[in-house]
DNA sequence: CCTACCGATCGGTAGG
DNA sequence: CCTACCGATCGGTAGG
């Protein structure tokens, strides 16, 4: 290869992200030690910290990675074009499921550990996040342009994103419900119940 | 008072529980020193120790005294009589959101600190927990006795405190939505979606 | 209710 | 002048 970086670099910083997601996930950020870290990817603790300056970066790293491919779902499936808004929203749902459930360590640290970054970081990940949520919001929007007028189209999203986000909180994937079971479920009940919220102070929609 | 405990001991106890408690949910249990949590108290770590044996023993006091407030609310709700099983889940739903709004500190302790408790303090409080959760999804059962059948049940009520669990992650209480005005939401979303949820493999209800 | 400490481990970095 | 690492240890702080 001559110069630069070694051909495994690139591979060593995503064995190194896999391993500590699992950790964090498991234990919290906080509570899991760089030592640790360096343990479960086999390396001594100098080695962990020449491919990640410190324990943020790592943080920062696995939450980025994961949010930036729900950013490509959202991408995908505003551009899909012959959907009904109720079929792009399943669509986006299923989709999003599927990627929580392929990356549930890096989805744990999103949703926990994201928080005790440093404001800078923090709000770069929050940033992607929300053109996530906007997305979402969007299409909930087109639903019901009545509830998108009194500014619930975000606040309805933040409600779906709870009970996917929960979701993978309380099921064990080897539990008699499955998270493939559970997708359909959460798009009815919010599909269904999207047509029973009431705009405050409107009327009902006929 | 002659012998015995100090007569402002339990006064202490809960003042050691509230600091610790919005210490524990601004940077987690485990991202909080014992030294932190002894000066927000004004005491010396050592008094600190005195009224609570180690840092789970303040975590789990204060998940116990949240949790045990849940209890009793659905108690009381499972024992009003004349409602209809609508009018006692929404009467629940405001409840549960009044509750959470005033241990807002404690809540998130709750839903993010118990976890990493020792197996058998964690088990007691998810008993707690547990009961919670059956209470609501007896009612949801009531509604809809098909999905009860379905076992669908619990994962509904898990999908209800996912929708309200999660509100009390991404609402400021000085933001333009305020709990108050989100409860119905939540209620008309759920109890609304509830009637468009299908059984896998059955019919939709009439 | 305090000062004075402990064994161990923390996140991070030195020289080579 | 670079990278990819190592064994050893830094100054401070953790829970108790």
């Amino acid at each position: 290869m001559g110069r630069g970086r070694a051909a495994n670099y690139d591979d060593q910083r995503e064995m190194i992200l896999d391993r500590a997601a699992a950790l964090f996930a498991q234990r919290g950020s906080a509570g899991t030690s760089m030592n640790q870290v360096a343990e479960a990817c086999g390396l001594s603790k100098a080695t962990l910290y020449h491919y990640y300056t410190d324990k943020d970066a790592l943080v920062a790293s696995i939450a980025q990675g994961h949010v930036a491919r729900l950013q490509e779902i959202v991408r995908e499936a505003l551009a899909l074009e012959g959907l009904t808004p109720d079929e792009r929203m399943r669509h986006m749902i299923r989709q999003l499921v599927d990627e929580y459930a392929n990356a549930q360590n890096a989805h744990r640290v999103l949703t926990e550990d994201v928080r005790f970054l440093q404001p800078e970081v923090r709000e770069r990940v929050l940033d992607q996040e929300r053109e996530v949520v906007a997305g979402f919001a969007q299409v909930i929007g087109t639903l019901r342009p009545d509830l998108k007028a009194a500014a619930l189209s975000k606040p309805l999203t933040m409600l779906l994103f709870g009970m996917i986000n929960w979701m993978f909180t309380w099921m064990r994937p080897e539990g008699p419900m499955d998270y493939d079971a559970m997708a359909p479920v959460v798009t009815d009940l919010f599909l269904g119940g999207l047509g029973a919220v009431q705009a405050p102070g409107a009327q009902p929609p006929s």
